[in-house]
DNA sequence: ACCTGAACACCGTTCAAGT
DNA sequence: ACCTGAACACCGTTCAAGT
């Protein structure tokens, strides 16, 4: 399932785990969430079996490597609940979130993909910062700033499918643009 | 590259063909687009060398199974460009090729990927479709309907990556209307 | 308790042998 | 000219043997 497994207690099971996310962290800027585990084994020069031992399935390196963000990302939607504006907080979230899901091509479809799944360990990673977006886009929709036939959720999943630049692995301009002049009611500014 | 091949000559190989393209359809409807091609070949009773063959890649199979399709857009495009009101013919050409492209799951983000990719042979297939819905776009864009900061390849490849319900393959209520009211310039109407 | 690498399963792709 | 299926490559996953 989605557990948070303990740290290891041992020493060389601690480096082995420290070295695979360094390796991971460098092939998945290289080749993208999609490339070979083997490459990251043999990068951290431990066996394939370690690397299984420490993250069972990919997306739980995923999780390892977006915890930080994730966690930042989750402090600045509290931060911004105590904005005036809501309208343009929620904007600017957006764009934080658009730009911190893409630092590695294809985390951004990743994390979108395992943000309603309840089997994923991404689920349980991003469920506070999924609830305090959720306030700043209820406190928007509350002003009719935005539209209310969608959900705080389906904005993130659909952010996260934004097409990408294949070199870069950034969302390419204007889609977030049109995404998020399609959310605000026009009736309202 | 991306040439489209002639039929064959032989009966034996027509049949096969035919026979690949009904398992084909079979199992893309039932698996998605990433279905194993082995599952493909066997329900078609013919071997594997067979298959590559005819169709080389897994994409001059979807080119196979959408040609119909497409072309059926592209002659609404055309029709549409005599109708009187522009975005509205715009916005139906719209909703008719995400219900059209997502007909088997996956294929929605096959033909949105290949589109602008020289490589593909799903390009030359949706060329003349491009082309007549290009200008039903620059029609709309010179009219002042639609925001001019995106191209209408662009718009065929955010329509194409719209989140999808894993179990319809459609498109999920409301992804396709915020994209469109976002293309929309509210000032017009 | 943890690591290693051989072994297995799966799938795509190629190609020598056959008709 | 076309078909077939064995053979190969690649990658993910498991597990018996080792420390």
């Amino acid at each position: 399932m989605a557990e948070a497994e303990p740290p290891p207690t041992r020493s060389d099971a601690r480096h082995n785990r420290e070295a695979l996310l360094i390796a991971a962290e460098d092939v998945f800027t290289r080749l993208g969430t999609d490339a070979p585990l083997q490459a990251i084994c043999q990068q951290a020069g431990v066996g394939r079996g370690t690397l299984y031992r420490h993250f069972p399935t990919r997306e739980h390196l995923f999780v390892a490597l977006m915890r930080e963000r994730v966690e930042e990302l989750d402090l600045r939607a509290r931060t911004l609940l105590d904005a005036p504006d809501t309208a343009s907080s929620l904007v600017e979230w957006l764009r934080l979130y658009d730009r911190s899901a893409t630092d590695y091509p294809g985390m951004s479809a990743q994390v979108g993909g395992g943000l309603a799944d309840s089997t994923s360990p991404v689920e349980p990673l991003c469920r506070p910062m999924k609830r305090n977006f959720a306030k700043l886009f209820a406190r928007a929709q509350e002003e009719g700033a935005v539209r209310t036939d969608i959900s705080a959720v389906q904005v993130l999943t659909l952010v996260g499918a934004l097409p990408k630049d294949p070199a870069t692995g950034r969302t390419v301009t204007p889609y977030l643009d049109v995404v998020i002049n399609g959310l605000l009611r026009s009736d309202h500014k």
